[in-house]
DNA sequence: ATGGCCAATATGATTGGA
């Protein structure tokens, strides 16, 4: 089973690159991030007509989430606990049956955090605790659990290509980077770092300044698995060639393959 | 080679992204 995640900036905009690329990894479970649509405006059609069951959690203009899934689903919750006023489309959860058991999946859009001196960071790192706080009561029930998404972190210098540029990001700051670092120690595996210890492993180019050019890559898009899923995962990749694609995304996909079947 | 983008919005300038 291929589990993938991809912040796709604009689900309206890239519908023909998700196509091409859906048909061509064939992922059974993909967590989308920055759909930027309301769920009535969301494209479904053209994804259930490829045999996705589709699942929204979407505001007008920004943020917003969706899981599209081969499996139907079990269930599906909006919205990571812990602050009701946050009203940003930013977490979805589903489960879906297995021959093993129940699969629990979320598509996570953290927040960016930046300017650093607006209440932007705060919220950023607020966000992290109630992440931290769910992620630990999740564990909890041992299960093989996927938190797959835009993490808006950089987990360590080996993750981006120019990290002097970075420094005084939101994305690589010492807090961020020290509370990511907490959420992994839960007991989660960050899945690409668990297949491959390369540097030059990137999730994102910004459109600007020639960054995909010139390779300045930061790898901030992350698949982060319970123990019972990181027991099953087989493989990890980057679809980086997408980004060469016409009309890109700022970010490519991540998958992993997990050694699960559906019921 | 110093800069260079993209998307949404009652849109033609502003906001947000990373």
């Amino acid at each position: 089973m291929i589990v993938a995640t991809w912040n796709v900036n604009s689900i309206r905009q890239r519908g023909e690159n998700l196509v091409a690329w859906l048909r061509e990894r064939q992922p059974d479970i993909v967590c989308l991030q920055e759909t930027k649509t309301q769920d009535e405006s969301f494209p479904r059609e053209p994804l259930e007509a490829l045999g996705y069951n589709v699942a929204v959690h979407g505001q007008k203009t920004f943020n917003g989430v969706a899981i599209l899934s081969k499996l139907p689903f079990d269930e599906v919750t909006a919205r990571l606990p812990g602050d009701e006023a946050d009203d940003h489309a930013r977490f979805l959860e589903a489960v879906v049956s297995t021959k093993t058991g129940a699969l629990r999946v979320a598509s996570i859009y953290l927040p960016n955090g930046n300017p650093t001196n607006t209440d932007k960071y705060p919220y950023k790192l607020k966000w992290m605790d109630r992440l931290f706080k769910y992620t630990r009561e999740r564990l909890a029930l041992e299960e093989p659990l996927v938190l797959a998404g835009d993490y808006n972190a950089i987990p360590s210098g080996a993750d981006v290509h120019n990290p002097e540029l970075w420094v005084n990001d939101a994305l690589f700051l010492p807090t961020t980077r020290a509370k990511f670092r907490a959420l992994t120690n839960l007991g989660l595996t960050d899945a690409i770092r668990a297949v491959s210890d390369e540097g030059g492993l990137y999730t994102f180019w910004d459109y600007q300044a020639g960054a995909w050019q010139k390779n300045n890559g930061i790898r901030i898009d992350h698949l982060l698995l319970s123990p019972p899923a990181a027991d099953r995962l087989v493989t990890a990749g980057i679809d980086k060639h997408v980004r060469s694609w016409e009309k890109p995304s700022d970010h490519v996909p991540a998958w992993i393959e997990l050694a699960l079947e559906a019921r």
